[in-house]
DNA sequence: TTACTACTTTAGAATCATTCTAATTTTCTT
DNA sequence: AAGAAAATTAGAATGATTCTAAAGTAGTAA
């Protein structure tokens, strides 16, 4: 067992969720944590979780997606990862982990954690802290 | 002397290293290397160096700024850094180094090569070869 | 329940970085 | 000086994200 596991959950244990983490469950970020946060590694966009609620007959306004992955991003629940391509990506594996970026598509691919291991965080900044720490490798396609 | 050397270069020299670079030495592509390619170590987005110009006495369109840092990228004469705030900014200095980002102005600040060192390139998934790579820690200002 | 207040969602407009387009200008070569 | 190729340009277009202000919903106290 080295994988994830992938739990698809129900309503009920996605406003558990949500309530732990002080979110009123609405029945949008329901919809929302029940794609998210079935311990599932995933990445995705706005736009792609849009199409995603879509087809799940949940249908709901971009402006709401961004607010509730804002939220679940506050609440530690999910992770954002600024170096993909134009668009944030927002990673449900919370790990310590770092991504190889596909330059054309923006496609995210996890780094093995056993592959990378990032040396000591060196010092910051007065006045600073660390909030993340991005490893980004660039990957282009061999022509 | 560990620092950088500043060496404000003239027209001729920049002319020079654009066609050192197999670049047209246009009077737009000269008025950008003056300002780059001076050997100090910057990050620039694409509206700073237009205000620069400005301020410089040779305005030019915004189309043609973004063009010229896209061919100095390809030349290698300076490299493009997309963690930063929403723009991405271009980095003068080419040596092996990497960034602190503050989160709230997107402004870069360059860690000390000797404070970080990389890990091994992990193994690249087949068919792809690696374009670079980009360490950022993050940084909030602490409240 | 009812009523209240605060929090959410929403459609659509607005913003911002960047790219595209098609026309004009410049550069390099002869 | 003339022509062809390359570069520049203004402005429109695109795409991700944020904002706005109005309408809906949830938790709470009576």
């Amino acid at each position: 067992m080295t994988g994830n596991h992938p739990k698809p959950i129900s309503p009920e244990k996605a406003a558990e969720k949500l309530r732990a983490a002080s979110l009123r469950p609405t029945r949008q970020r329901i919809a929302i944590a029940e794609r998210l946060l079935d311990g599932r590694a995933r990445h995705v966009s706005a736009e792609q979780l849009r199409d995603e609620l879509v087809d799940y007959g949940q249908p709901m306004a971009l402006a709401t997606i961004y607010n509730c992955l804002h939220q679940f991003e506050e609440a530690g629940l999910v992770r954002p990862v600024h170096h993909a391509g134009d668009a944030v990506l927002y990673d449900t594996n919370l790990g310590d982990h770092h991504h190889f970026v596909d330059v054309e598509t923006g496609e995210l691919i996890d780094i093995d954690p056993g592959e990378i291991t990032l040396p000591e965080l060196p010092d910051l900044p007065d006045g600073f802290e660390a909030e993340t720490i991005e490893l980004t490798v660039r990957l282009r396609r061999k022509s």
